[in-house]
DNA sequence: GTCTCTGCAAAGCCTTTGCAACGCT
DNA sequence: AGCGTTGCAAAGGCTTTGCAGAGAC
């Protein structure tokens, strides 16, 4: 509402993080900047050049191996999901709210999210083949899009 | 039948790595060697690390960027499968027979075969909710196995 | 004050590429 | 003989690491 008092705003906002204050986890204004990039972009999958080349636009400063390390602290928390989406480096989203898969399209890179649902009882149908147990693991398909089938 | 017969036994064995020459693919020692490693251990995911260890110890100067570029080739004409398993580097395996999906052990690294039919109706569930065509795309899922659960 | 975190530079790991010589067909 | 292929060395892309100083609690 106020325009003037984004900063504040922003400083209050991210109960995950202050969280782990409590664990021994500091919370540094490059951490809360990896984390607010990520936040701000939650529905998007961003390669950890991305997240660089955002955070460096607040921070100029700020270093490479930085966001690397705390992509990894935050992974490690559980509050970042690190993705392989079948190219050669890793995406990363906010861990919030329950699991869901992605589709890729081998043709055109499209990322779609999936429900969880969608799996059906395929999760059991594993464990009785194989004696795997899914947890709470992310899966990734990779297949044509509508639009790349069209054309 | 013959034990002194290997060497031109194992030059005719290999239908697949034949045909190719009609399209103006050779057939070099360094290649048939790449794929004689594959199918000798087709039941395993081989590590590029790995396939250059095995194809070494029988043509010592054989060179790393060779067998690169022969995974390359074999995978671009479809003899060939890359695998993604999670890790930072690829595997791979003779695309032999039908599709089938891997799980692999997030404790232990152990990789288990599936079925292709354990997808069930999978595809179809996947098509109609995102319009994406799994066509024959190999899936990975990260799981437990049986064994790193009960300890 | 303590102990984590940052910036910097260098290295690590897997894989690819340019180029001249080689060898399959 | 022609053209795909090899060996070699060097580079490329992404990510990690060692270290000293800075900063969060």
């Amino acid at each position: 509402m106020n325009g003037g008092d984004q900063t504040k705003h922003s400083h209050d906002d991210a109960p995950e993080l202050t969280a782990r204050r409590a664990h021994g986890k500091r919370l540094t204004r490059q951490r809360r900047l990896v984390w607010d990039v990520l936040v701000a972009e939650a529905d998007e999958h961003l390669s950890a050049e991305a997240i660089i080349e955002r955070v460096q636009a607040r921070m100029p400063g700020l270093h490479v191996a930085t966001v690397y390390r705390n992509l990894e602290t935050l992974v490690d928390e559980g509050l970042v999901r690190r993705t392989n989406l079948g190219r050669d480096r890793a995406y990363y989203e906010p861990a919030r709210g329950h699991r869901h898969h992605h589709i890729v399209c081998q043709q055109c890179g499209t990322v779609s999210h999936l429900h969880d649902e969608v799996l059906g009882k395929l999760p059991a149908r594993i464990r009785s083949v194989s004696g795997f147990e899914l947890g709470d693991s992310e899966v990734t398909f990779f297949g044509t899009c509508a639009t790349c089938r069209s054309s």
